[in-house]
DNA sequence: CGGATCACATATATATGTGATCCGGTGCGATATT
């Protein structure tokens, strides 16, 4: 293993590893599979790109996001790296043919779980020898697998069909239920886990009661002006990102855009690539915004509306504070809101009637099918696969208490997030224990949240300057404290 | 459920109130059309 840190120069031009790096390419290197939970920000990409130079063969990585493929190849590319493609819907008829005809060649390999299950691409990829397999935002598989993407949930099913390779599953948030999704639904044998810290010391919590919309926005308002920027805003539909911009702007605001999934892709890789060089100091955004956003000196993140689950909420509020310099997270809470999450989860999924109704109308004639929402056929297709040999009157009951199941565990994670609004305790204790760690209250200070003794008013006006980096020794220590290095809490085999 | 939007009525000629109605997040790939 002695030539690690020789290809981590040639490739990388780095002396030395970072936190957990090595760790997990030599268990790669060695044939293991391994599930890597790093704390957010850099790095995770070597874990894969390294062992793909030494193992022989091409490493294949299911990507959630074309832009997140795309960034990755582009970032290869400008590595000197030439045997990196995207399989995605950037390329013509063509190209793809020709690609999927020279798979053998690539070095890597980056394509979505959707593309993955299409025939000719996976005859192609048995056809080589695949060094690697990596599952990047790994935690896809279980928010999207059950439901909104089906294809997430049969990835390990692909995997089985490919020649064996060692696998890696990333992600930066996952509970421990979320893990045990991960390693059961890839069929990883015995995998290392490297598990580290989900809390982040440096950023602050803090939750504000607020009735209606004009107390929101008024508070809202208040916040933006106040505080030092860069700043992201979540809401919990399309509309309110838009409205509360247009609010915003009235009220003095200029670099200020909203992001959302109904705008056009330009148009959302533009506000992305803006907020990241600097050009805007806001976002008011849906959770569409987010991943594959490296930005490192966000220094507030505002839920408008809450989120309906608690991995969803640290993944949001993790987007703060990258540098490891003090950044705050604020919900505006208004106890009504839990209307909107439950609505949602209702909405998801199709009702029995519906369900029935598509099911028979396919099996008596398929020609004539039914028109249902996009989401609930795929997600009814998808199910309906699985019971091939039933009649659809028991296809019906069956996937109906699959639904039953999957809203009841949807609404059963929205009130713990309800639950963890309305009880008086420590934030962060409580997030902590969401995740299945131990709180080692000695590290909180009157910066950890509102619960602990936070106040707004040192974050006003020069974040540095108020929170003591030129003041108080004693502000100082508390930081140190705060800034801790943080441990590997879980390193073993499962 | 909350909010926005619109049609309509009301007491007066421009604004306000009421009820009906609609809508609400996340993205891959494929296909057909300009």
């Amino acid at each position: 293993m002695e030539n690690l840190s020789g290809v981590l120069k040639k490739h990388f031009g780095f002396d030395s590893f970072r936190e957990g790096q090595k760790e997990i390419v030599e268990d790669l290197v060695n044939g293991r599979d391994a599930i890597a939970m790093l704390p957010t920000g850099g790095g995770k990409s070597l874990c894969y790109q390294l062992p793909g130079y030494i193992l022989k063969g091409t490493a294949v990585i299911i990507s959630p996001l074309v832009a997140l493929m795309e960034d990755q190849v582009a970032q290869l590319k400008m590595n000197g790296e030439k045997r990196a493609i995207a399989l995605n819907s950037f390329l013509s008829f063509d190209e793809k043919k020709s690609a999927l005809f020279h798979l053998s060649e690539y070095r890597f390999i980056f394509l979505s779980p959707e593309s993955l299950m299409h025939e000719r691409v996976l005859d192609a990829l048995k056809r080589i020898h695949i060094s690697l397999f990596v599952v990047d935002e790994a935690h896809c598989i279980s928010q999207w697998g059950h439901d909104f993407r089906p294809d997430y949930s049969l990835i390990g099913h692909a995997r089985r069909k490919l020649n064996k390779a060692p696998c890696l599953a990333m992600t930066a948030t996952a509970t421990e239920e979320v893990l045990k999704d991960i390693q059961s639904s890839l069929y990883m044998t015995e995998p290392i886990l490297h598990v580290y810290s989900v809390n982040r010391p440096n950023i602050s919590i803090m939750v504000k009661e607020a009735r209606g919309l004009e107390d929101k926005l008024s508070q809202l308002s208040e916040l933006v002006s106040r505080l030092e920027g860069p700043g992201l805003i979540y809401c919990a539909g399309r509309q309110w990102t838009e409205k509360t911009v247009s609010y915003l702007k009235e009220t003095g605001r200029k670099r200020i855009a909203f992001y959302h999934g109904g705008l056009e892709n330009e148009q959302r890789m533009l506000i992305q690539q803006q907020f990241i060089n600097g050009q805007l100091d806001l976002v008011c955004c849906t959770n569409a915004f987010g991943m594959g956003v490296n930005k490192n000196d966000i220094r507030y993140v505002i839920h408008f509306h809450m989120p309906a689950r608690m991995d969803a909420y640290m993944q949001e509020i993790g987007r703060a504070g990258r540098d490891g310099l003090p950044a705050i997270a604020i919900t505006l809470y208004d106890p009504e809101d839990v209307q909107l999450p439950l609505f949602m989860i209702e909405k998801e999924f199709p009702v029995r009637d519906e369900l029935q109704a598509y099911l028979s109308s396919i099996e008596i004639d398929p020609s004539f099918k039914l028109e249902i929402e996009e989401t609930h056929e795929r997600f009814i297709l998808h199910h309906a696969e699985k019971l091939k040999s039933k009649d659809w009157n028991e296809k019906t009951d069956q996937i109906w208490k699959i639904i039953q199941e999957r809203q009841q565990n949807k609404t059963e994670k929205l009130w713990n997030m309800v639950k963890w609004y309305s009880t008086e305790t420590c934030r962060r204790s409580g997030i902590l224990a969401h995740f299945g760690e131990k709180s080692d209250s000695p590290s909180f200070t009157r910066f950890c949240c509102d619960y602990c003794g936070m106040e707004l008013a040192p974050y006003y006006g020069q974040t540095k300057a108020s929170l003591g980096y030129e003041a108080a020794e004693g502000w100082k220590n508390e930081l140190k404290l705060m800034f801790k290095v943080s441990e590997p809490i879980v390193q073993k085999t499962k």
